[in-house]
DNA sequence: CTTCGTTGCGCAACCGGTTTCGTATAATTA
DNA sequence: TAATTATACGAAACCGGTTGCGCAACGAAG
């Protein structure tokens, strides 16, 4: 490996003299200008990023602490984030949990010995004491999608997770549905919770009462959604439609539907949430609410290097507006209901 | 930021016998020891990567080069890699590309500044000028998925996708197809091409005549699965089956039969390829061969430390069985074809 | 009571850059 | 022409660890 000693030797100048020059902190005179060039091309030498971020106290890397990143819906945030970094000349270290809180923890931890200049953290837990400890301790850290809890003040950037389940709910109520299941993940997410809200209130709105719907709360996957479909067909009285917080579950859901000859939607309406790439692709296109991947990932990067750049500023917190998706999965109910 | 010199002078001893304490290369009396540990804890002290990476001369980081994160079936293989590098006691560092062929050469550019210790490439190009550079300069690399022409020689795992083509084809004309088309990803890719000898071998051995078959090709997407679907139907004498050797692109192709009310498999039966996580969730619920998402992770992350140990082992080619998995959208060609 | 081999530990060089500060030379002004 | 001020460049310290080498103290063997 070529040295910037090698470069300067070459040249017959200094070491200093390449290092500033190289990096633009320096006008040096057309002769030497010639020389270093000359040696740098003859050498090919490419500065040693190790040695330069331990001289810089920098490392030119954000982590991305992510439950699992087979998982698509972090995946697309994951692809956008690196764009997005990649914009402020950085790179992304990528730290897949899979959703174990312990090598979450670890992966803390070992952010924190200055390996990364900053993290965005992707949350599956509601709260983390070891990430709390880092924040407190001074690592620039933006949480991204799902608030957690017991954390010193910090960016955060979530989706208007509320506005989602009360537009999907009303959308259902305005087809003509009274009896709306919510079915969603596990219950003791922020995400969770507020999607939950939003479905309360669109049905209160809509002078529906709450008592007496079918709540459902699991996983988020397809295997949740599967094992849910019975419950929601077994009540004397049955819902109509579902909202069903989270395409993956939602899928599983249309998938037992077709099992146990339940048509969508005339039999029951279902309202996902995500607009995870499938959606569009499955039979009937499912209907749901688009969460803003991109505009999560961007926001977040661009609070973070906001970060980097002012260690005071007071911690803000972004919420992201959604949207609604039509397409087949959610219709009037069946007549006479 | 505490340092091992604050160690140091706190516990009373010199920098070097905390260092080596500390990396277990030194026994110490337990006095010294308990002075350390103190001073250790104490102080909080973690120590500095970057620092520690310098002296060492590597980094602990593993890149991991893939065409775009958000797609599931390269998300999972990196989760799989991402716990296969972690029992290494390294970290990986993510380069999603996002199929720009400039991108992903000024990532192996920046890679190859010391940055990593090794790198897993995970190809969609046929061949890559910058990354050959890189293997010839003593980069650690890893080919994984698919091959790359053009490369000094390097450790390579792939699956077997002549086996797979042949099983899947096979499969097809044992349930008595004889028009069985070819669907599939960019022909100029290695992997492709090997399905499509497969195929074309267990057409021979099964005495079908190959030419008059319709073959088709695009991209690795739903979407040309879904414009691909028309051509299946439009010959006069359509294929009652179709090899479509990607899952993404069946699924588009089973929902645009969907649209087209072709049904699925009574009129047409259509085996996969990769078994992604969404395969089993559609209906029919796809027959297809599994690629081993798993293995070539974990073999690849092998092939890679292996090279790290010893620099001058000689190249080596993995080639993974792949399994077929029977499910529901594949039957028998409908009565008097 | 010497001599020798362990063992615990410190000194200092080193990894490959960046950066502060000082100096020699060139350019400008009086 | 002498004095002043820019400007180009080099020497050396530093970032925070690791590691080769040597020294001193101690116990065992002769």
């Amino acid at each position: 490996m070529t040295t910037i000693q090698d470069v300067a030797r070459a040249a017959g100048v200094a070491a200093s003299t390449v290092s500033r020059y190289l990096n633009g902190q320096l006008r040096v005179t057309p002769a030497t200008e010639a020389k270093v060039l000359e040696a740098v091309s003859e050498l090919g030498y490419v500065p040693n990023a190790q040695a330069r971020n331990l001289a810089r106290r920098r490392s030119g890397v954000i982590g991305f602490v992510v439950p699992e990143i087979s998982n698509p819906y972090f995946g697309a945030i994951a692809d956008y984030a690196v764009e997005a970094v990649e914009r402020h000349g950085s790179m992304v270290l990528l730290c897949s949990h899979r959703s174990q809180a312990v090598r979450a923890s670890s992966y803390i931890e070992l952010l924190s010995s200055g390996a990364i200049d900053g993290m965005m953290y992707l949350g599956s837990f509601r709260s983390n004491e070891r990430l709390a400890r880092a924040i407190a301790g001074g690592l620039a850290v933006v949480v991204v999608d799902e608030p957690i809890a017991g954390l010193p003040p910090v960016h955060t950037v979530v989706m208007d997770d509320y506005a989602g389940g009360y537009q999907a709910t009303s959308y259902l109520a305005a087809l003509g549905h009274r009896k709306i299941a919510f079915v969603s993940g596990p219950a003791e997410l922020g995400s969770v919770q507020e999607r939950y809200r939003g479905y309360l209130d669109a049905l209160a709105k809509a002078g529906i009462d709450a008592s007496g719907q079918v709540c459902l709360d699991g996983q988020f996957t397809e295997q949740f959604g599967m094992s849910a479909l019975p419950h929601l067909i077994a009540p004397a009285d049955p819902p109509t439609a579902a909202f069903v917080a989270s395409d993956y579950i939602a899928l599983g859901v249309l998938s037992a539907a077709e099992t146990h000859g339940i048509r969508v939607p005339e039999d029951l309406s279902i309202v996902g949430f995500d607009d995870i790439r499938f959606s569009q692709y499955v039979r009937p296109r499912l209907t749901t609410v688009r969460s803003p991947f991109d505009r999560l990932a961007q926001v977040g990067v661009e609070l973070l290097f906001e970060r980097l750049a002012d260690r005071d500023a007071p911690a803000r917190t972004e919420v992201l507006p959604v949207e609604l998706v039509v397409r087949e999965s959610a219709g009037p109910p069946p007549a006479g209901r």
